[in-house]
Order: C-alpha cells, then sequence, then structure tokens
DNA sequence: GAGCACTGC
C-alpha cells in the first residue's frame, strides 16, 4: 500500500482577525464558562473580519471545515454586532437533528431560552416566537416560508450551511434567494429615491411628521443594514400609507465545506469569498497498490488486518447497502472465533436507515475495555450521524444512489463509484478526535478518476414536486430559473407534462386553482392529487392514513435471521387487495392497541416510523380542515373508492396481466415485477397500480393495488383522450 | 425473493 498525507486545509485567503473595534451595547452577555470556550474555537480570532465582510456585501461565501464553529458562531457574530436589529438570522440545515440541535447549543451559549431570542422550526416542532432573532430551519421548512411571505420580510440575513451538499431543496432556494435579494434591493433603491425627494421638494411637508427612521441617520446610505419604510409592492391597497413596511437588503451567507466555493461565488455574482481554518485531525490515507475485483473481500481482510496488528480505535467501514451490511456482518462473527488469542474482542455493529431504532443505538454505545467496534454502516455515517471514538476509517469506494432518467420516466437505485469529496467526507470520519487513517480498498489511479463532486440531487430526481413548488411561489418561467445546475431540458419539460396532466397547471401552464390547492400540503403532486379526488369519492379520513403511511420505507421489518416469523406477523394485516388497503388494516391495528410499542416490536411493525406517520396523518388533517375539507368524511367499508381515488393521482402508473403471468406497464410498455416486499408479490391480477417504478436488479414496482382494468380510463381522461391507443381494449 | 440518504402547514 502508498500512502498520502490527507489534504491539508488551503491557506491562500485564511481570513484574519481585523482590527479590533469598539463593542456596541447591546448584546446577550455571555457566561465566562462560554465565553472561553467560544474563544477557543478558530474563527473567533477572524470574527470581526467576518462580521465586516457581510455588513459590505450582499452575498458572502465562508468555506469552513468541521469544527470551525461557524455554523454556531457566525450567526451570533451578527447578533452581538448589532446587526439583526430589524429582522432575524435565518440559519438553514439539510437535517433536521442538526437544525434542533444546533439551536439548542446556541441558546445556551448565548443565555436565552430555547425558543426565544434563539429557536428553531422543524416540521411538526416549532419552537421560536416572533422575537426570535437567530433561527435554525430546515432548507424544506425556509422554502414553506417563502410560499407565505414571498420576500421573506421576516428576516434580514438567510444563512444557508452545507451548501456543498447540494440537496434538491437548497438549490432551489439558491435561486429563490437570489431573487428576493434583488427584488429587496430594488424596493430599498426606490424607496431611498422617494424619501429623498421627499425631503428635497416639501421639508415641512407631512411626510416629515412620519415615523422617522428607526436608526435616525438623516439619510439611508450605501453599506450595512438600512432599514427603510416603503410601499409593499405584493400588496395592493387604497391607503398605501397604512400598509406601509420596513424593507431592508436580505444578505445571504453561503456556508460549505469543499474548496468548491469558485462555482458558488460565480453562481452568486462573485460574490466574497473566505475561508476559515477547522479543527480537524490530520488524517493518514492508504491506497490499495492493487485493483481489487471483490471489495466485500478486500473490507474484510482489511478490517480484521487492522484489528490485529493496529492500536486501539473503532473502525467506520462504509459499504453501499442493507445486504452487503448483513453479509459481511455474518463473514466477520465467523472469523471473530478464529482470531489469534490475546486479541481484543470485536464488536460488530452494523447500522443504516432501515435498522430498527434499538439496534442502530448500539453504535454509541461506549466501546467496552479490550474490545474494538467494527461499524459497517451505509453513507448514513457519512454526514448525517456522528460516532464518536472512530480512528479507522475503510472505504470500499461505492454507494448507492438514486438516480432518475427523464427520458423514460424511471427512477433507478444502483451501486456507484463515490466522488472525490465524498471519499474526502468519509476519511475526515477518522479524524474528529484524534489523528485517524483511512484504508481506501480502491488505488490511487482510481481516485483521481473519481467525479471531483457528486452529482447535484437537482439533476438526477423528477423534478414535479419542485416545479410545484416554484410555480405556488411565484415563479412562472421555470424554464428560465436561474438554476445554479440547470437540469436538462426535458426533465423540465416532463415536470411540467405531469403537473398538466394532474391539473396543477392550466393549457397556458399557469398554476391552476387545483395546483394552488395541491402546494399547501406537504405532498407529492401525485398524493396531493389523491386526496383532492377524494372529496369527490368521500373517502378522504381513508386515503389521510394510506399516504400518510407512505410517507415512510420500511413499515415492516425483515431480519435476516427471523424472516419466517416476521412474513407471519406481516400476514395479519393483509388485504387480498393489495398493499394500500394491507396499509389500511396495519393503521387500524395500531390505533387499536394505541400504538403500543410492545405490539410493534412483536409484530415486525417499524415502531418510531409508525409514530411519524400518525405526525403526518394529523398535519395532513389539520392542512385539511385549513383548506374547508373535512377529513373525516368515509367510504365505511367501501374501498373500491379508496383505490379509485390513487388512480386519479397514479393514472400513469399502471398494469396489466399478459398471458405469461408478467405485468407490462400501459404507459411504456415495459415489464415490471412487483418487489417482494409487496403483498401482491407472486399474484396474478388484471389490472394493478403501483406508486413507485424503481429499477435496482430489476424494473421492480411497489406500493402495487389491484384494480379493473376499466378504472384506468375514467381516472385521467384528459390524459388518455390524446394516448387512446394504450389503453386496455374493453373501455 | 429484496431499498442509499434526507425533507415538508
Amino acid at each position: 500500500m502508498s500512502t498520502k498525507e490527507h489534504p491539508a486545509q488551503p491557506s491562500n485567503e485564511t481570513v484574519t482577525a481585523a482590527p479590533q473595534k469598539p463593542k456596541k451595547k447591546w448584546g446577550p452577555t455571555l457566561t465566562p464558562k462560554h465565553q472561553t470556550e467560544r474563544q477557543q474555537l478558530p474563527i473567533y480570532q477572524a470574527r470581526d473580519a467576518i462580521v465586516h465582510a457581510i455588513k459590505r456585501n450582499p452575498t458572502v461565501i465562508i468555506v469552513g471545515e468541521t469544527g470551525s464553529g461557524k455554523t454556531t458562531q457566525i450567526p451570533q457574530f451578527l447578533l452581538e454586532a448589532d446587526l439583526a436589529q430589524f429582522g432575524a438570522i435565518a440559519v438553514t440545515q439539510p437535517r433536521r437533528v442538526a437544525a434542533t440541535s444546533l439551536a439548542r447549543r446556541v441558546a445556551e451559549e448565548a443565555g436565552s431560552r430555547l425558543g426565544h431570542r434563539v429557536g428553531y422550526t422543524v416540521r411538526f416542532d416549532d419552537m421560536s416566537c416572533p422575537a426570535t432573532k437567530i433561527k435554525y430551519l430546515t432548507d424544506g421548512m425556509l422554502m414553506r416560508e417563502i410560499l407565505a411571505d414571498p420576500l421573506l420580510h421576516r428576516y434580514n440575513y438567510v444563512i444557508l450551511d452545507e451548501a456543498h451538499e447540494r440537496t434538491l431543496r437548497t438549490d432551489v432556494l439558491f435561486g429563490m434567494l437570489k431573487q428576493i435579494q434583488k427584488e429587496r434591493a430594488r424596493m430599498v433603491q426606490v424607496n431611498r429615491a422617494e424619501w429623498q425627494k421627499s425631503h428635497s421638494d416639501k421639508p415641512t411637508g407631512p411626510d416629515t411628521t412620519e415615523k422617522q427612521l428607526p436608526d435616525s441617520d438623516p439619510a439611508p446610505t450605501n453599506g450595512d443594514n438600512q432599514a427603510t419604510e416603503t410601499n409593499d409592492t405584493s400588496v395592493s391597497t387604497s391607503d398605501k400609507r397604512s400598509k406601509r413596511k420596513f424593507v431592508n437588503e436580505l444578505k445571504i451567507v453561503v456556508m460549505s465545506a469543499t474548496l468548491d466555493a469558485e462555482r458558488f461565488s460565480e453562481y452568486f455574482d462573485h460574490a466574497r469569498i473566505l475561508y476559515v481554518a477547522g479543527r480537524q485531525y490530520p488524517v493518514r490515507i492508504f491506497n490499495a497498490v492493487e485493483p481489487q475485483n471483490d471489495y466485500l473481500d478486500a473490507a474484510l481482510v482489511t478490517s480484521l488486518q487492522i484489528h490485529t496488528e493496529q492500536g486501539p480505535g473503532d473502525i467506520l467501514l462504509f459499504l453501499s447497502g442493507q445486504e452487503e451490511i448483513e453479509s459481511l456482518e455474518k463473514l466477520l462473527l465467523d472469523q471473530r472465533s478464529q482470531l489469534p488469542p490475546n486479541s481484543m474482542d470485536l464488536l460488530v455493529c452494523p447500522i443504516y436507515a432501515a435498522l430498527p431504532a434499538a439496534q442502530q443505538a448500539k453504535v454509541f454505545n461506549p466501546t467496552p475495555p479490550n474490545a474494538r467496534k467494527i461499524i459497517l454502516a451505509t453513507n448514513i455515517a457519512e454526514t448525517s450521524l456522528t460516532i464518536p471514538g472512530i480512528r479507522y476509517v475503510v472505504d470500499t469506494g461505492v454507494h448507492k444512489i438514486r438516480g432518475y432518467s427523464s427520458r423514460i420516466g424511471i427512477e433507478s437505485l444502483l451501486v456507484a463509484p463515490v466522488s472525490k469529496s465524498a471519499a474526502r467526507q468519509r476519511a475526515g470520519r477518522a479524524g474528529r478526535e484524534a489523528m485517524g487513517y483511512c484504508y481506501r480498498l480502491y488505488t490511487e489511479d482510481t481516485f483521481d478518476e473519481l467525479e471531483e463532486d457528486t452529482v447535484p440531487e437537482i439533476l438526477r430526481c423528477n423534478l414535479a414536486a419542485a416545479t410545484l413548488q416554484l410555480k405556488a411561489s411565484g415563479i412562472d418561467d421555470v424554464l428560465g430559473f436561474d438554476y445554479m445546475d440547470r437540469p436538462p431540458k426535458v426533465a423540465m419539460l416532463r415536470a411540467l407534462e405531469q403537473l398538466y396532466a394532474l391539473g396543477a397547471l392550466d393549457d397556458q401552464g399557469k398554476l391552476s386553482k387545483l395546483g394552488r390547492w395541491m402546494a399547501e400540503f406537504p405532498l407529492d403532486p401525485s398524493y396531493a392529487k389523491v386526496l383532492h379526488a377524494s372529496q369527490e369519492l368521500g373517502c378522504t379520513t381513508e386515503v389521510i392514513d394510506v399516504i400518510a403511511l407512505f410517507s415512510i420505507d420500511t413499515l415492516f421489518f425483515m431480519p435476516f435471521d427471523k424472516r419466517e416469523e416476521a412474513a407471519e406477523a406481516r400476514r395479519k394485516f393483509m388485504h387480498g387487495d393489495g398493499d394500500h388497503l394491507t396499509y389500511l388494516n396495519l393503521q387500524k391495528a395500531y390505533m387499536e392497541v394505541k400504538g403500543d410499542s410492545s405490539w410493534c416490536h412483536d409484530h415486525f411493525v417499524n415502531g418510531r416510523g409508525m409514530r411519524h406517520v400518525q405526525d403526518v396523518r394529523k398535519q395532513i388533517r389539520q392542512v385539511c380542515q385549513r383548506m374547508g375539507v373535512n377529513p373525516n368524511a368515509s367510504c365505511g367499508t367501501d374501498f373500491d373508492k379508496v383505490l379509485q381515488c390513487f388512480i386519479r393521482g397514479f393514472f400513469n402508473h399502471t398494469a396489466l396481466l399478459q398471458p405469461d403471468g408478467s405485468y407490462k406497464s400501459v404507459v411504456g410498455s415495459q415489464i415490471v415485477h412487483i418487489h417482494p416486499s409487496s403483498s401482491l408479490f407472486g399474484q396474478r391480477r388484471e389490472a394493478i397500480f403501483y406508486n413507485e417504478l424503481i429499477f435496482t436488479s430489476k424494473l421492480y414496482i411497489r406500493g402495487v393495488s389491484a384494480i379493473q382494468a376499466n378504472w384506468i380510463p375514467e381516472a385521467a381522461p384528459r390524459y388518455f383522450q390524446q394516448k387512446s391507443h394504450m389503453l386496455p381494449s374493453q373501455s
């Protein structure tokens, strides 16, 4: 194996401390303990330089590695520098847990009760109030806030954290925020001109008796944090004065961990880039000398070698999925008995999203003395979870990644090589607490050939939901939207087509009344359409339950050593017509036992998942009530109605039985396979529909129920008028 | 005969 030092933090533009300026009076007082802790963070030295840059520039890009403290400190710097008088600071996160735990920590540091000056807002959980000045929120939540407040008047600063992850939502937010920033700058300009005009033309006129600018400056000037009074153009009114609102410029801060800052800067009109030093320990990289044709075997050999030859510290091994984790777990347990005497014990801990919570928790148990933990993980451990005690990382160099072909409208979930930045992220997991080691099971040449970054999610997913959000937030020209990475035109057109077929867009491509209604719900457009149809068919209560259940991926656990038991437990809920009504049975049973967690455990039901389902269910019911829809309308036992609702949203997801027993999709004429997790697996029914079509080892359909073939054309007459050749002949 | 990870009035 050849060795190479992990690339160190570049220092070309590292910010330096600026001359100290006298501090203003209006900040929270720090407890001495926290003050010392904060001052020890690398970023504290750059405090004034950062504040100065943000004051002087509309947008700033901040690059800082893990441990720099940028996410917790920069919002506090702004607050302490008195820059948040006229608006709050929003800090977005891709994940809920990050938003809530950061808020907790910053509230403590800033001496605020959580939910007062420092708070958070995530789905189902709002710990903020109108006086909240620093608010951590998920990026999806900020998108929701834009729908209600298109210019985000409440905020003076929006900090987009973890921008390098390029989630679908951060990418959409980039374009939206750029536009909001431009519009607010324009309003400030207009207002400044009016203000100057009114003061030079008629110094004793009635306007001078109006409220003065809050900072009592003689006139607003360029630069920092001005607040001016203006007409809110989003409100039409006969009495302008009563509708006047303070508008100030929106400052955007983009925070990223990678070195791809130039692309962010270019996109944000050549924004200033600041680099802050991290506090990551060095990680020594070892590459395979020869290409490995069996990375599972290489992973096994390498981990055992680390275990028997290297000093203390746990091992984190990255694999592509559950199946690989299970098989390697078995192999390691077999090998454990053959370890040389006197060697440490080896504890094998699998972790992936579909693993029951109780077993997930095991990776966080402290490793007992004279033992070593080896954690077998998917990319859940790359960003979502930080596991303490890791000193060694073994990287297979692969992950499973979702893809989407807009040309054929099919999703995929396939094993693929990681990008260089993902490989670096994985290696970094070994250097959180001390110097670490990373063993890459591929050659240095292979590494050099990897893509620089993972393809942004927006380039590999169905855009229907994002397009509906854009339309609903007032951005009509979605083809001309300012994407940082523009999706192919065919992908955008396909999303528009799908929304049109659902009735969310009218013939001119404008958001219809139905589309507006659909956008109010935190649901994919197809599900929102199903919910809408439920009003007409009188089964809203059943449809809400089924939709809520489909909001989680793993309802039933299938542990590989208790497969038969789990299948037996599942049969109790099985409905002959498929998964949708099976799910309804599960929800009914769950309600009868009042969500008892030991009942869930005994029936191999995902208890944590079911609690999430109840939250979703409650939320959809609330939105229904707000929209004047009765969430209690029930079809009794006429369950055909429920399935008929579903095909109003999934009319393009139907398939017909062929003479040879296979199923052929009505749209696209492809042979599709019912997934083994479906209650209809192995069954022959005249016609079926499905929620999801995904290519893995085969073209699988998931969430499958049986229907009558003649329901299909009725479900979407507008769609099938032009495509009548696709329909079953009897209609 | 089998699914990477997130998210939302």
